[in-house]
DNA sequence: GCAGTACTGCACTGGTCAGTGTCAAACTGC
DNA sequence: GCAGTTTGACACTGACCAGTGCAGTACTGC
């Protein structure tokens, strides 16, 4: 009954996330699933259901990492957390997850902006509460900090990764370049 | 003969805009301009090569702004370029632009790569051209101190513009913001 | 073993849409 | 005004696709 859902689940996200809302069709996912599309209809209802509950997924284990996040930034130096913060949020199951989002908002706007809120909003809402206590650093607004400190260490190699997929983007340095600006920008 | 052109060229810009490439029919665009489908496929072919015309025109709206931001760069302070630059993204032709081509990086990779290098990529080349003339500033690495300051000024409120339409997002005071925290981080 | 549920296979409906064909009307340069 | 080109109206093809119906098989707990 449900050992289907999970791998339903996981063929639509990989349909999705490659060829759109629109250009995904649900028999692709039932193949790909290795499941009978009525079954799939069976379970998830319909077309957006299936897709909801696919962000739904992704958006969980968001949250998930910004748990961990939090303790990272109790516990680690900032170029730390800065090349830990790259290397989750410039991934394959991040990047692309975006890049659908965008590409659906006008769709789906409500599920794009609970996306940005309970992701990459709330990274945000860790950092801010986090970074005033990091040691040597003076800081006043701490959400503006906290956006300062993120766009810095992967701002632009984000922004490049959502046109462009093949990149040799070497995101270590541009961290560590952009944990190092911060500081700059932010120390006592 | 040309002047259905330019007209059909801002309908299929807005259909693409607004529902994506698989999610815009071409006879809603011949209806927005006012046109028979058959003249839309007299003078463009097909839809793909109406797509590559609509993103062609938006590139060369870019090259005209950054020609325009390098002349600010040269007579302006960080702060007015700042809000020149956030004036000018955060916009309704740019926002809705780069949603479509983030969304359909998959369909049109090279597209999209191209865009980026000419559109955002140029913006970026512009400023690490002119910022270490910039006075009171200390720049080593220009390519690293343009992305610090684009992602300062607009990077936050880029992002989230991506996700989110309705925005409360008060680009001003984060361009501001964003031109402070650049001077500390690269002041002589 | 039985009852009930999950699943499959497959055919089918109704709708959408890219792209074409045709022919007459409008417009162009000359 | 005329010849040639551009455009419009409209019907049509072929393909794709979301979602349904159904009848039968596999699997579950009891």
């Amino acid at each position: 009954m449900t050992r289907s859902r999970a791998i339903i689940l996981a063929a639509a996200h990989t349909g999705f996330v490659r060829h759109g809302y629109v250009g995904t069709n649900v028999d692709e996912i039932a193949a790909e699933a290795g499941v009978s599309k009525r079954t799939v209809y069976n379970i998830y209802g319909d077309k957006e259901t299936l897709f909801r509950a696919v962000v739904d997924a992704a958006i969980a284990i968001a949250e998930r990492f910004s748990a961990a996040l939090a303790h990272d930034l109790a516990v680690d130096d900032l170029e730390g957390v800065a090349e830990r913060l790259v290397g989750s949020v410039l991934s394959d199951r991040v990047i692309p997850l975006r890049r659908l989002l965008i590409g659906e908002s006008r769709r789906f706007p409500e599920l794009a902006r609970e996306y940005y809120d309970r992701a990459p909003g709330l990274v945000l809402r860790t950092l801010a509460a986090h970074l005033p206590r990091h040691p040597g650093l003076r800081i006043d607004d701490a959400e503006t900090a906290a956006e300062h400190f993120a766009f810095l260490v992967l701002g632009p190699a984000l922004d490049r990764a959502l046109f462009d997929d093949d990149e040799p983007r070497d995101p270590r340095r541009r961290a560590r370049a952009g944990a190092a600006a911060f500081r700059r920008a932010y120390s006592r």
